[in-house]
RNA sequence: GGAGGAGUUCCCGAGUGGCCAAAGGGGGCAGACUGUAAAUCUGUUGCGUUUCGCUUCGGUGGUUCGAAUCCACCCUCCUCCA
């Protein structure tokens, strides 16, 4: 039987953390963290990475387990997390997977593989070089020969996808097809309950958003970047596209303008939000915890709390 | 008071007589997503009964077969002179 786990998911500040530390100390869990940006150390500000005191105590995993200059990954995302999940059952606790990182969690639970990966990266490099230089119909009708339904599902400006699919097929023989297909069928690794936390109405999601850059400015947002920055990281390492430190990079070596650097970050991370809707609608099977015009924790909290009893958590 | 310049679709901004419901960008909306995912990519964006009709380019009137584009007057804003 596939290990019970609940997911808390949702747009970014739709209160994850609040909730997977309520729901934790209720259910004896832990929570393993889902969050893309979180994972790297000396970046707590721009990433709302829960404080100590926001933890209330209960054990967080996959929080700090990387540098910001290090090359970071979904697959390693699932190798990391898998073995705190482990970890977690085999206390007899409940795992509490809370982030909004959606291909992380999904990837998670289904206990995906990811096709191998060339490693020195001359391979990428070469096929990015031909990309820029001879454009992506060109790659694509090559990856047609050997791939065409993935040639055919992918638009010539996909140069990350296009990319990647032929690096798969050069590196192991194997169409990117083919082992999407392979991982599709395998049983999921983990049963979860999934809370999407979500708002009624959008403004009130803009709202929240806006605040909690507010804060973040006030907490020294631009003087974390700032030392990220010093420190030598570089600005175009996975870490600094992070959405509030790529933005405040470029004004801290710009213009220096904060003010409007805090309004790009509120404008970013709306459109986030967003993408990640759209990542969650399709999960048909997700329970909706929606928030009303005022904040009403605790109902929220009631809400989820008879999910859990429904499936028997 | 005088001399110039400008007012375009949610925003910026092209467009100087027909091919203009109007380039491009932004924003919005929708979608995709299997080793960078807070990333990346795509579609769409006046209204409607949608291979056609209607309303739109500061306002009003005019010229013309035809106007966002030409003319007159008016309104608003900017710059310079007084």
């Amino acid at each position: 039987m596939t290990p019970k786990t609940l997911v808390i998911t949702g747009p970014t500040a739709s209160g994850k953390t609040w909730l997977a530390v309520e729901l934790a100390k209720a259910h004896n869990g832990e929570v393993v963290s889902a969050d893309s940006m979180q994972i790297y150390r000396r970046m707590d500000i721009g990433t709302a990475k829960p404080t100590r005191e926001e933890m209330g105590g209960v054990p967080h995993h996959m929080l700090d387990v990387a540098d910001p200059e290090e090359d970071f990954s979904v697959a390693r995302y699932v190798d990391m997390a898998a073995r705190c999940v482990e970890n977690v059952l085999s206390r007899g606790r409940l795992p509490i997977l809370a982030g909004g990182t959606g291909l992380y969690i999904d990837s998670l639970l289904s206990g995906r593989t990811f096709a191998a990966f060339d490693g020195r990266g001359s391979l990428r490099e070469e096929l990015e070089t031909r990309f820029a230089r001879e454009g992506g119909q060109a790659l694509l009708t090559e990856l047609a020969q050997v791939d065409p339904d993935a040639a055919a599902r992918l638009h010539p400006n996909d140069a990350k996808r296009i990319i990647r699919a032929l690096e798969v097929w050069r590196t192991t023989g194997k169409t990117i097809t083919r082992h999407n297909e392979e991982t599709r069928a395998l049983p999921p690794r983990y049963s979860a309950l999934t809370l999407t936390l979500d708002f009624e109405r959008r403004e009130d999601m803009w709202e929240r958003i806006d605040r909690r850059v507010d804060r973040m400015m006030a907490d020294g947002l631009a003087e974390e970047v700032r030392a990220l920055l010093d420190s030598g990281v570089p600005e175009r390492c996975t870490a600094m596209q992070a959405i509030g430190y790529k933005e405040m990079a470029c004004a801290l070596r710009g213009d220096g303008d904060v003010r409007a650097a805090a309004e790009e970050i509120k404008l970013r991370s709306r459109q986030y939000a967003k993408r990640q809707r759209t990542w969650f609608r399709r999960n048909r099977e997700a329970k909706s915890l929606l928030w009303g015009p005022v904040p009403n924790f605790e109902d929220v909290l009631h809400r989820s709390t008879a999910f859990l009893e429904e499936i028997g958590i």
